[in-house]
RNA sequence: GACCCGUUGGUCAAGCGGUUAAGACACCGCCCUUUCACGGCGGUAACAUGGGUUCGAGUCCCAUACGGGUCACCA
């Protein structure tokens, strides 16, 4: 069947962790493969020795893995195709350069980087696009033998340069975006398919790998658009088949409106910082989904496996969007009020540890406490470390009320409130939530205030907030001394 | 500067020649709740501009404007 040569790749360069774009690429690849019943591979592209971080492959796949990726080749399971790292397979780049360079469509290039600098100042100031100029322009044979020799002799490592045809066009139909077409004397001139330390560059190691990899389908972020026609020049020179393309549309920011850079504040950038926030991942990848993607219907929260089965690619948007926290927080949230208690539970736990509120081994009565207040905040957590926050009251001797909330508290029965609420509390027998509701109730009947008035001064009282969850509750988790406390003090606040 | 690409509400977006131009987030209002949130219901708000083509254009074509991407011995 035709489906089962559809093969697509994930191919990072290990220069760092995880971005929250190329994970969006991978996202798109793995969902074109699983739904097509293809196959997903990842390749390492790390022909620059100098770029590569330590530890970038291993957290590419680990943050791969968090979000619930999976995949049938690659360099930490092998397959057929490998090896699934550029840097073992110069062997494999070595004799096709050579085949090149004995068929003449391409050669040594000696010019240094000196030189090159120099011709591009130099079109620069003419408001010339910056380009390479052919070396042996005007050369006889000799001429170009004499001075490829005199460049050896003086020790000089070459650079392997591809011969464009300058006068042809490179097309191709995008699944994205549609038919584009590029004009050869348009690219920069004769390119570099080899480094002086005898790497292949990315242009030239693509083509063979994603060749000799059988890859049917290259999905990748827009800023490649102008890379294709120099990739479609090397399978023709081979005679190879190019693989189809589709360019999508990149993440920009909403400070800048440009492309998402590294330092960019406004946008979490790095997958390992959702993670290390206490995101799901199920909700962060649903996201990420729907930027630049949409379902057919008006449902917009899915699992993974159900976008595998609706994904269509000809629903790719052709243009860029820009993260809206927003809506993260919103998806995260439906994620976590429909997860499972104790995946939250866990998770939430994991942050109170981490943010020294709770002991590093809490012991059972302090994590049954704790599993009420996570169960308590959950309707209104979006990552599990915002309960450091929103939970703070629990842990930290809070501010004096001020702004707006203590504006919510100065008129004449807010004392009456706290004073009767804290002498009925002192003498409460039993004080849990039931206690506390009826204990409001009662002040309700003895003084006649009711609604907000009765509400909030307790509630700005015991918590300083005047956003929070379910009082009662609350109360009880807080702990009739602290209780009681923080009404003291408000009222003296106030008085 | 050259070459490519894009432009529907504040944001994500549906739409593929005939629609009252979906939906979601955000915002606002109402209901539920003796507070807060959740939830429910409703509302404000958009086809960048100018020319064509057509009986008819968000949808097709051409300009203009604006935005972006790329111009490495980085990927």
């Amino acid at each position: 069947m035709a489906n089962k040569s559809i093969r697509v790749r994930y191919a990072p360069s290990p220069t760092g962790h995880l971005h929250i774009g190329n994970a969006r690429t991978a996202l798109f690849n793995y969902l074109f493969a699983r739904h097509n019943k293809g196959k997903f591979i990842i390749r390492i592209e790390d022909t620059d020795t100098k770029r590569n971080v330590e530890d970038g492959e291993k957290s590419q796949l680990d943050n791969l893995k968090w979000l619930g990726m999976d995949w049938d080749e690659g360099p930490d399971k092998g397959g057929d195709f490998g090896p699934y790292r550029q840097s073992e397979r110069t062997e494999i780049y070595k004799p096709l350069i050579q085949q090149l360079l004995d068929e003449g469509k391409a050669y040594e290039s000696y010019k240094t980087e000196d030189e090159l600098q120099a011709d591009r100042e130099a079109q620069k100031a003419r408001k010339e696009m910056p380009h390479y100029e052919y070396e042996y322009a005007g050369m006889s044979d000799e001429e170009r033998e004499q001075k490829i020799a005199a460049a050896k002799a003086a020790g000089l490592k070459p650079v392997i340069r591809f011969h464009v045809l300058e006068d042809k066009t490179y097309e191709w139909d995008d699944i994205v975006k549609g038919h584009v077409s590029f004009k050869a004397n348009t690219i920069g001139g004769d390119f570099v398919i080899a480094k002086a330390d005898g790497m292949p560059t990315y242009n030239f190691a693509v083509v063979v790998d994603d060749h000799l990899m059988k890859i049917s389908h290259v999905f990748r972020g827009d800023d490649h658009v102008a890379n294709t026609p120099k990739q479609l020049m090397i399978y023709e020179a081979f005679g190879w088949e190019a693989p189809k393309f589709g360019h999508m549309s990149l993440i920009i920011s909403k400070d800048t409106g440009k492309k998402l850079s590294k330092r960019d504040e406004s946008v979490i950038q790095f997958i390992e910082q959702y993670r290390d926030l206490g995101y799901l991942p199920a909700a962060l990848l649903n996201f990420i989904i729907l930027l630049g993607w949409s379902p057919v219907g008006e449902e917009e929260i899915f699992s993974l496996k159900e976008f595998v089965k609706m994904y269509d690619e000809t629903r790719l948007s052709k243009s860029a969007a820009t993260f809206d926290t927003k809506k993260l927080d919103w998806i995260n949230n439906q994620y976590v009020k429909s997860s499972d208690e104790d995946e939250v539970v866990d998770l939430a736990l994991r942050q109170l540890i981490q943010a020294g509120n709770l002991p590093k081994n809490p012991d059972t009565k302090t994590i049954e406490w704790a599993r009420q207040l996570i169960n308590l905040y959950k309707q209104q957590m979006s990552y599990m470390a915002q309960i450091n926050d929103m939970a703070s009251v629990f842990f930290n001797e809070p501010d004096q009320v001020s702004g707006e909330t203590l504006e919510e508290i100065s008129n004449e029965t807010a004392p009456v409130v706290l004073k009767e609420f804290s002498e009925r509390v002192q003498n409460l027998e039993i004080f849990d939530k039931v206690e506390i509701l009826k204990t409001i109730k009662d002040i309700q009947k003895a003084t006649g205030i009711k609604g907000r008035q009765l509400w909030m001064p307790i509630r700005i009282a015991v918590t300083h907030e005047m956003h929070g969850p379910e009082l009662p509750e609350s109360i009880e988790l807080v702990g009739r001394e602290t209780t009681l406390k923080h009404v003291q003090q408000t009222l003296d606040q106030i008085k």
